[in-house]
DNA sequence: GCCTTATGTTCAC
DNA sequence: TGAACCTAAGGCT
């Protein structure tokens, strides 16, 4: 579930792990072989997230940078490592614990100046401490873009998926299709503000909630379905106002929304 | 079991 | 705009 939410977690996990320890690295599937003979015997120092990219930092002043994009995946077990199977492009182990990474759009070395470049050209983390709200409305302010693509803009803000996109438009009830630059500024510091407690939440949870204690369908565990107001929600009624949720392919992704909640005339 | 879909990004055209 | 990346869950049969 790679939103910025689970990064952070997995970078949280990661740390736990294997802070402090030397490991094993190896690349079964041969795409990461040289990296992973570098990585190898070297001690893992820590991990960190920007966004949606995970960086991990070796004693060696190796600097792994990982991207899991939409199918990758790292799966984790203690002890031992299982005989490796498939596309495992990426295997680190200490004795302890071991982790595979499958899939990734992003595993590779880089340099310190390759991740200076990648933090500059990112936009505010709401998940990071020191992240400046400002600097993404300024982007936003620039644009005649639809809010709904600006948010999912790595440049804009990072870390935001198509999950928090379509809830945080929900839950200010703000129209998709209106314009980065007619978002006023006070709005503005309450999407981020209402961002980083969700983010949060989804960090410490592992999932996305973003339904309100009044709005929830019941009472106990919520459903993945149930946990949110319009994603995937698309021809059932609005948890609201009971209007049908609409879909539309916007830049390529799958956005929800809420004609009535989310109407034009709204802003 | 098979088919569809997916929480992401880059690159070619 | 579409393909590629190439995994896995869920719905269907």
């Amino acid at each position: 579930m790679p939103e910025g939410h689970a990064l952070h977690r997995l970078a949280r996990d990661q740390q736990r792990m294997f802070g402090g320890t030397v490991v094993s690295a190896s690349s079964p599937q041969g795409r990461f072989a040289d990296g992973a003979a570098i990585l190898d015997g070297t001690r893992f120092v820590r991990a960190e997230v920007y966004g949606k990219h995970l960086l991990q930092r070796y004693d060696s002043g190796a600097l792994l940078h990982v991207h899991l994009g939409l199918y990758g995946k790292f799966s984790t077990g203690h002890g031992d490592p299982p005989p490796p199977r498939g596309a495992l492009r990426l295997r680190l182990a200490n004795g302890e614990v071991w982790t595979d990474l499958r899939g990734p759009i992003a595993c590779e070395l880089v340099t310190p100046a390759d991740v200076d470049a990648l933090f500059t050209r990112l936009g505010p983390d709401p998940l990071r401490a020191r992240a400046d709200p400002t600097l993404a409305y300024q982007r936003l302010g620039r644009s005649r873009l639809p809010i709904a693509a600006l948010l999912m803009d790595q440049r804009v803000l990072a870390g935001v998926g198509n999950v928090y996109r379509a809830e945080l438009l929900f839950r200010h009830r703000l129209d998709p299709f209106a314009p980065g630059r007619s978002v006023a500024e006070d709005l503005w510091q309450q999407m981020w503000t209402d961002l980083v407690t969700l983010m949060r939440s989804g960090v410490r949870t592992g999932r996305i909630v973003t339904i309100r204690e009044g709005d929830r369908p019941r009472r106990g565990r919520l459903t993945p379905a149930e946990s949110v107001y319009v994603y995937r929600r698309h021809g059932r009624p609005c948890r609201v106002c009971g209007a049908e949720i609409r879909t539309e392919l916007l830049a390529g992704r799958n956005l929800f929304w809420c004609p009535y909640c989310q109407a034009p005339e709204r802003l």
